[in-house]
DNA sequence: CGAATTTGACCCGCGC
DNA sequence: GCGCGGGTCAAATTCG
């Protein structure tokens, strides 16, 4: 299983998406899905779920939906938003990594640097380097334990990423394979069964994560 | 030489 | 209205 990998398996993920948003194409880092076990999810709030925590940063919308992959609310919640936010989706999750910047396919560049009063950590700040693509990311140690790293994703890529698409490789899964949460609409699926996969290269952020089984 | 990173300053929004 | 905190910008520096 993934665990047997030693790679990221403590993997929180938090996600709210516009259900509107079906073209994209997504490619998040990989999601454990043999480690998500129920837990009961709530908006706001990191969620331990087994090895995996989730956290659900942006406040659950008023009407929307909140669709869910796997036929399990508790493995992933995909919360859509509202028509404010149908270019601003914003996704949440926590790894334990030694590295703070985890290779998920799309290249980033790094446009700041804050000490945030929240966490006793700097929070840095990356752009998809990509041109037109204007999504953002988060990187910051967990306060809490500094084994994790917390990264938030800011908006919804519009281009695929070097790894996503055929040929590649980049990316831990296949394209045909996209995560649920590329997929918001249509999420209401299971996870591919080789989902699992999903956790093994993150190449350099991988080879640098900690192995997890000390843990 | 070009691209990426670093770092301080500035701007904006929110709470008091 | 003021202060604080968070986020972004832009110039300088470093690295490939």
């Amino acid at each position: 299983m993934a665990a047997s990998l030693g790679l990221c398996h403590e993997t929180s993920y938090a996600y709210s998406y516009p259900a509107s948003n079906t073209s994209s194409s997504l490619c998040f880092p990989p999601l454990m899905a043999d480690h998500i076990v129920d837990g009961g999810c709530s908006f706001g709030e990191f969620l331990e779920l087994g090895h995996s925590v989730y956290s659900l940063p942006l406040p659950p919308p008023p009407s929307q939906p909140v669709v869910v992959a796997g036929g399990n609310n508790d493995q992933y919640g995909v919360s859509s938003s509202s028509a404010a936010a149908a270019t601003t989706s914003r996704i949440g999750f926590r790894t334990r990594s030694e590295v703070e910047v985890l290779d998920d396919g799309f290249k980033w560049r790094k446009y700041g640097k804050k000490a945030v009063k929240s966490s006793p950590n700097p929070r840095n700040y990356y752009r998809c380097s990509a041109a037109g693509c204007g999504v953002k990311k988060r990187v910051e140690r967990d306060g809490d334990d500094p084994r994790y790293v917390v990264t938030t994703y800011d908006g919804v890529h519009n281009h695929a990423t070097p790894g996503c698409v055929g040929g590649g490789g980049h990316l831990p899964y296949p394209t045909s394979a996209a995560p649920p949460w590329s997929v918001p609409a249509a999420a209401a699926s299971p996870p591919p069964a080789h989902a699992q996969a999903w956790g093994a290269p993150l190449h350099a952020a991988a080879a640098a994560h900690s192995s997890e089984s000390s843990f």
